[in-house]
DNA sequence: CGCGTTTTTGACAAATATCAATGCAGGTGG
DNA sequence: CCACCTGCATTGATATTTGTCAAAAACGCG
């Protein structure tokens, strides 16, 4: 079952200190442990720069030729679309082991700036599409992160189209703590600003500070301080969620 | 640029009356003449069935087995989500071309319903997914379709998340259209019920009919019938979506 | 032609947005 | 070390949009 979180439920979740202790591992976020035999994995590697941005830095913006593809070794990063006038749409939030960058067109779809200090790898878009080429599992690797996506994609547009308030920032708060593998009394930090939420949540900034004192209220999670919760109980959190 | 409409904007639109003219299209919808080389095509023929179903016919159902995938020849299916207490979310309208029923995981992520009466080739799992492992250029062509569809489901979030009911409303008509590719003079088919339209845009019925209507009263589009617009002024309806 | 279904229209209610203070915390410079 | 400043978050009062409920109208099918 799909999260509804917007990335990356593979299982290639971050683990904290294995970028540059792990060989296997030292580009990290494509799942290369996983799926890839070790010749693509050293190609890859060869291919790859290391990138390290502070928060708040653009990696790329929306209509932006594609030169890059990058996955995130480190911090979080945020996708979003905007329109003309300003408003914002948060399409996903990424954590270490998540790609991004794969564009069907030549130009970004959507932007990706860091929300926390981000460490990257950065591969040619070129460079990559070969390799792409040559290696199979690379590609099945790819098609399957991308279904996947895909359907947390349907589910945040089940949570925009109609979920209430309430039940938006309950979902988030229980899969956002899911991804990071914290349901139960583990600290989940939330390293995103109320605007970013309210931007990805499709509310404004006090509707979703009012939600999630409600939560917080009912005794769902527990708001450790503004960037930090636990969640106190995952069922009935669930449960506010609308989850099935 | 993606125009938001949920599938499809691969240049595989339908032509119709060339199922069954055309040899090489004879399995529709995987963009097969495009894209495949003939054995492949040939092998891809062999291991589909022909489905003719009449509309409302559920195809699958959300969280049921995913034993099939299909292509769609003719007519029109909707894709959606449902909470346990009924609402619902159109994640999208899919158009002869189009392929569905890839799932990540072994069950689908979403239920599938024919809106119209509909034909469909259909692929048993298992075979597929080894005609995938001896033909990497299919791997890429649906590669391909999915980030094509990731990102209209990108636009739709936007829409979902920050667009007016008219702005939502103005978004599918041109969309539509422009999937049929009738932007100008041309008559376009509206299949779906106001229900159907209601909850892929986020809607209640009521809102979408006043939305429908007020956009007419303004001259954007000329609504002929309830099934049945033609768009008069692209330029302002591009405007009225709030498109960039 | 009549009946069930879908769509439209209208009056009203509810949810969420907007606008305006106020509070809080971390960083800076005195 | 403390006071102040600045940006983010919370809280409160009110406005707006969209949803809900009810009825009438249009349509499609037998």
């Amino acid at each position: 079952m799909p999260d509804g979180s917007g990335a990356a439920r593979l299982g290639v979740l971050s683990r904290p200190g294995c970028v540059g202790l792990c060989e296997q591992c030292r580009i990290r976020g494509l799942a290369v442990c996983r799926a890839l035999e070790p010749q693509a994995l050293d190609e890859l590697a060869a291919l790859a720069t290391r990138l390290e941005l502070p928060a708040k830095k653009l990696l790329f913006d929306e209509g932006e030729p594609a030169r890059s593809l990058f996955t995130l070794v480190e911090g979080v990063v945020k996708l979003y679309k905007a329109l003309p006038d300003g408003r914002r749409q948060i399409t996903g939030f990424l954590l270490p082991g998540d790609f991004l960058g794969l564009a069907h067109f030549t130009s970004y779809a959507y932007s990706a700036e860091a929300v926390t200090e981000v460490g990257l790898c950065r591969f040619p878009r070129e460079g990559f599409l070969r390799l792409l080429e040559r290696h199979p599992a690379l590609e099945r690797e790819l098609l399957s992160r991308a279904s996947s996506e895909l359907a947390a994609a349907q589910e945040q547009m089940l949570l925009l189209g109609r979920k209430s308030a309430k039940e938006r920032v309950a979902s988030f708060l229980l899969s956002f703590a899911r991804r990071q593998a914290m349901v139960g009394r583990e600290l989940v930090a939330l390293p995103m600003s109320r605007n970013d939420i309210a931007d990805y949540l499709g509310l404004t900034i006090e509707t979703v500070s009012r939600s999630i004192r409600a939560v917080e209220e009912e005794g769902l999670i527990r708001l450790v301080d503004r960037h930090h919760y636990r969640v106190v109980d995952p069922d009935r959190l669930r449960r506010a969620a609308a989850a099935g």
